[in-house]
RNA sequence: GCCGAUGUGGCGAAAUGGCAGACGCAACGGACUUAAAAUCCGUUGGGCUUAAACGGCCCGUGCCGGUUCGAGUCCGGCCAUCGGCACCA
């Protein structure tokens, strides 16, 4: 391209500003008991998700997020408050690794080069960040804390007594209470409390990626495959830290109702979550009666504890414990076959199968508990180990998965609930010993039942003596109630699908876990022994075994004359899960926040606390936290939930104030190539934020990203619309600025201190007025459109009043503040304008004398009348009735209503 | 299958139950210019009526129905697209 001539020296004044902005630290926001530091100030601790930084840059999806919260942290400055807005660097990770696998770069290098490279895009594009607080999660001063944090998880129990993280110190005191403590040997006391840590070893099967030559968490395998690379997965017992989110699943369900974020953000937390509730059935094993010896029960998980007398069979996962006691000789041949060949199915495979049931019969029976009939023991892959009890009572009758079973296998069904008849539905005679019709308890309702088809909804029970008659949430209670009694494990539950957080890698480049080893048990590292580096390795290559990178160390292995350390690293979560309390006071050497400016930039601002109209909201919710989050979708139920639950961990541990992280959070929506499709290298369509701006400037840059719709909403990129925004801010130069015969930018003559004109009096205000508003509620888009029809105003005028401008330019700032600093200084307004404050709004200049009242009939728009604003209702019906178009319209037709609108309109209807 | 979100001009979109399409893009016409670019002004949802202009009229927010003086907006039922979960007992 011809170099084309600018706009405006956006190239000069840009670069300018941001060196101004740098050397004055103009965005440095004071901590407690700093100089500047003023109690009196309002805080406000406005956050993004801070990036990965990756070798190929920034993205035009990522300053999306980042100018939103950049607007909300310049205006709020403006507005006086004292704000937090840093940014850093989540740089542990995959790609800095595989690349240092191909280039032998080591991945410290290629970390530094890329940091500094966002660094510098970022400032390029303007965002006042503190860059005095900039983080970075592979900093040794940064992961001693990470390191520290996972040894206060590990440190800690789950009381389910108090519902709360403890040290493992009320472990021990309380396990002196327990029975039999007095014979444990201190073995068994170890187990005990290392059973219990939040933070815990375990040999079980875990999702490992062979491509990738490490295991993942649940949370990062999707439809069988890698989030990252999309490799495939498979299921494969190996020995790994977890951490004990499952303890925390009900409070981090409860804490959700008083946040302030996106319905459908919670909900994906809560499906994740998957909270149900349900009862525990013991199934007595047959063996027993035969024996007199064992006391062995096969205890089952239902959601529906009303349909056991329909439970005709039991179905255990083919993984399940006691098969060996369960299986009989004539079957052990058969179950063993299956087993294996389950084990051998990759994930993807198990569930693409899963169309088609299948199951072994274990030879076993077990008796029903209320009918005491025996029922024969199946073990089948649509059972899973993972959920609930890893048993399930066949109910074939009202379960389409145990329907699909029993008709397969041939096993007995037996209906028990009768669907409900609609009031005010006539039953119709059907075929005859088909449909068959049941009456309720009361007496009031009827229900049909037919033999063809499982029926899985409510209804009312039948053929169940106990509960015979009773409507399914009573059946329910009562089945409940007769299990209580019988005791043992029987009795009401609540399971969740929330698994625990699989939490060790494979990897290199991670940080390494704060444990070594001996005689086969962990210990943990003492405080002073952080933070622990990983060891300097030539070779950065995952075994392909699963044994870790760091195993190749030697000597860093070695902690002492029988201990070794650990070496796996923990995910790339681990950083990310802490970083916004970091940035709350980045170099502290002894604490990981200080106590002081946590309370500070996580407590309370002064924004209105969050209504919620829930009839059982959260007991434990205080205001507070990060006043607004925002970030992509994408990580709805990894970072998100994560965070939280360390939060809450370190919240019960008494290190933070507030039990929940984000008080607010904004998910921006997908920015997609001009040709509607996902932004990639395949399609060609990437585009790249530093090409925009060499061309239009980050000013246009910003403002486009902000102006081309909801902020939440997937969108289209178009190079034609970045144009007309920097249309519109070059407009604004030439508002007050003008070139003169050298061809160098003036101030325009006709920028004068004039008084306003009423009209522009009344759009100064309304501006003033939208502007404010619609960043309150972040609808960037609309504000920009309302600036513009401020400038499009004013374009014409003949003279420019100062005073409009003045106001306009600080509305223009948080949006476009390079071009809005530069029209401030050569307007000589004095000061920076980033110090002034943000302007007012008066309702009285927003009305006027007369105004345009609608005249419909019957609904219909008909004409447009003029009235004085003070005009009373029977003024408004009467002009409407005179009105010329109205008479043509209600000609011949008798007027029935009319409906007076004050200051609105009027409806006139006919009959 | 379940859960959630979204459906408005040629395009991105706007509209506390009260003038549908603000603002911007594109397109077309005009001014300026030797010319182009830039800039500025105007037109632009569809259709009918009119010789033409002015004007007048009808239709229009995915589809069907309801509430209301009045519905893009509220309620009920569909359809489509996108996203999440998915043998979760």
């Amino acid at each position: 391209m011809s170099e084309r001539r600018k706009p405006y020296p956006f190239d000069r004044l840009e670069p300018k500003w941001q060196a101004i902005w740098d050397e004055t630290r103009a965005f440095h926001a004071p901590n407690p008991g700093e100089e500047k530091f003023d109690p009196a100030q309002p805080k406000y601790y406005v956050l993004d998700m801070f990036p990965y930084p990756s070798g190929a840059g920034l993205h035009v999806g990522h300053p999306e997020g980042y100018t939103a919260t950049d607007i909300i942290a310049r205006y709020k400055r403006l507005k006086g408050f004292n704000v937090l807005h840093p940014m850093g660097w989540d740089a542990f990770g995959l790609p800095a690794e595989q690349y240092a696998i191909k280039t032998g770069q080591h991945p410290v290098v290629t970390t530094r080069e890329n940091v500094a490279k966002f660094k510098t895009q970022l400032k390029r594009i303007g965002f006042s960040y503190d860059w005095e607080r900039e983080i970075n999660t592979t900093d040794p001063g940064y992961y001693k804390w990470t390191q520290w944090i996972f040894l206060q998880i590990y440190n800690s129990w789950f009381n389910p007594e108090t519902k709360k993280a403890e040290p493992i110190a009320t472990l021990l005191e309380a396990m002196k209470n327990w029975l039999g403590y007095e014979q444990w040997t201190p073995e068994q006391q170890r187990k005990i409390v290392d059973d219990r840590r939040l933070a815990y070893v375990e040999d079980a099967p875990v999702w490992w990626c062979p491509d990738l030559g490490t295991v993942l968490a649940n949370e990062e395998v999707v439809d069988g495959k890698s989030e990252v690379g999309g490799f495939p997965v498979v299921r494969r017992p190996m020995r790994q830290w977890m951490l004990r989110i499952t303890a925390y699943a009900e409070r981090l369900l409860k804490g959700l109702d008083g946040l302030d974020w996106a319905e459908s953000i919670k909900t994906l937390q809560r499906n994740w979550i998957g909270r149900s509730e349900g009862a525990r059935l013991e199934f007595p094993w047959e063996g027993n009666v035969a024996t007199g010896l064992l006391e062995l029960a096969i205890t089952v998980f239902t959601t529906r504890p009303d349909t056991v007398y329909g439970a005709t069979y039991v179905v255990l996962a083919p993984e399940h414990p006691w098969l060996e006691a369960i299986v009989t000789r004539e079957q052990r041949d058969r179950v063993r076959e299956y087993q294996a060949r389950v084990a051998s199915k990759s994930e993807l495979e198990r569930t693409d199968l899963a169309k088609d049931k299948s199951g072994v019969f274990t030879g076993g029976y077990a008796i029903n508990p209320i009918t005491n009939e025996p029922v024969p023991v199946w073990i089948a892959d649509y059972v899973l180990m993972s959920y609930g009890t890893g048993a399930i009572m066949g109910v074939p009758a009202h379960d389409e998965r145990d329907w699909e079973f029993a008709r397969r296998y041939g096993l007995p069904i037996k209906h028990v609930v009768a669907q409900l008849i609609p009031d005010g539905i006539e039953m119709r005679p059907s075929p005859a010993g088909i449909t068959r019709v049941v009456q309720s308890k009361t007496g009031e309702k009827l229900g049909t039942w037919n033999d063809d088809r499982p029926f899985c909804g409510e209804g009312i029970a039948f053929n169940s003596p106990i509960i015979e008659g009773l409507l399914t949430p009573e059946a329910k209670q009562e089945v409940i109630k007769w299990l209580e009694m019988r005791g043992g494990l029987n009795g009401p539950t609540v399971k969740y699908k929330l698994r625990d957080w699989l939490f060790s890698r494979q990897r290199y480049w991670g940080e390494p876990f704060p444990i070594v080893w001996c005689d086969g048990k962990h210990e943990a590292l003492t405080e002073s022994e952080l933070p622990l580096e990983p060891p300097a390795l030539e070779d950065f290559k995952p075994s392909g075994t699963g044994e870790p990178p760091l195993a190749k160390a030697k000597d860093w292995i070695r902690y002492s004359e029988n201990a070794s350390r650990e070496t796996n690293t923990m995910p790339q979560w681990a950083g990310s899960c802490w970083y916004y309390l970091r940035f709350c006071d980045p170099h502290n050497d002894e604490r990981f926040v200080d106590e002081e400016a946590e309370r500070w930039w996580m407590g309370p601002s002064i924004e209105k606390v969050v209504e919620t109209r829930l009839v059982d909201p959260d007991p434990e919710w205080k205001p507070g936290g990060v006043d607004l989050y925002i970030g992509g979708v994408e990580h709805a139920v990894l970072h998100l939930l994560y965070a939280r639950f360390w939060h809450k961990v370190l919240f019960d541990l008494g290190h933070v104030s507030k039990p929940e992280p984000f008080q607010r959070l904004v998910n921006q929506g997908m920015i997609l190539g001009e040709d509607g499709r996902k932004m990639s290298k395949r399609w060609g369509n990437v585009i790249d934020p530093l090409d925009v701006i060499e061309i239009y400037g980050a000013d246009a840059f910003r403002c486009y990203e902000m102006f081309m719709g909801p902020l939440e909403q997937m969108k289209p990129w178009s190079m034609k619309g970045v144009e007309g925004v920097s249309r519109f801010l070059a407009r604004v130069w030439r508002l007050i600025m003008e070139e003169n015969q050298a061809g160098e930018w003036v101030r325009s003559a006709a920028v004068q201190d004039e008084e306003l004109t009423k009209a522009q009096q009344k759009i100064t205000h309304a501006t003033v007025k939208k502007v404010t508003a619609d960043i309150e509620s972040l609808s960037f888009n609309t504000a920009i459109s309302q600036m513009m029809i401020f400038v499009n105003a004013f374009t014409t005028a003949e003279k420019i009043p100062v005073s409009a401008m003045r106001t306009f330019l600080v509305l223009l700032n948080p949006f476009a503040p390079h071009i809005s600093s530069e029209l401030w200084e050569r307007l000589n307004l004095g000061g920076d304008i980033t110090a002034q404050s943000w302007p007012e709004y008066d309702e009285r200049f927003l009305v006027e004398d007369e105004i345009e009242i609608v005249v419909q009939v019957n609904g219909k728009l008909r004409d447009r009348i003029t009235v004085a604003l003070d005009a009373t209702e029977s003024e408004l019906e009467a002009a409407a009735l005179a009105n010329q178009k109205v008479q043509n319209a209600i000609a011949g037709k008798q007027v029935r209503k009319v409906v007076v609108v004050p200051k609105k309109l009027v409806n006139i209807v006919t009959g």
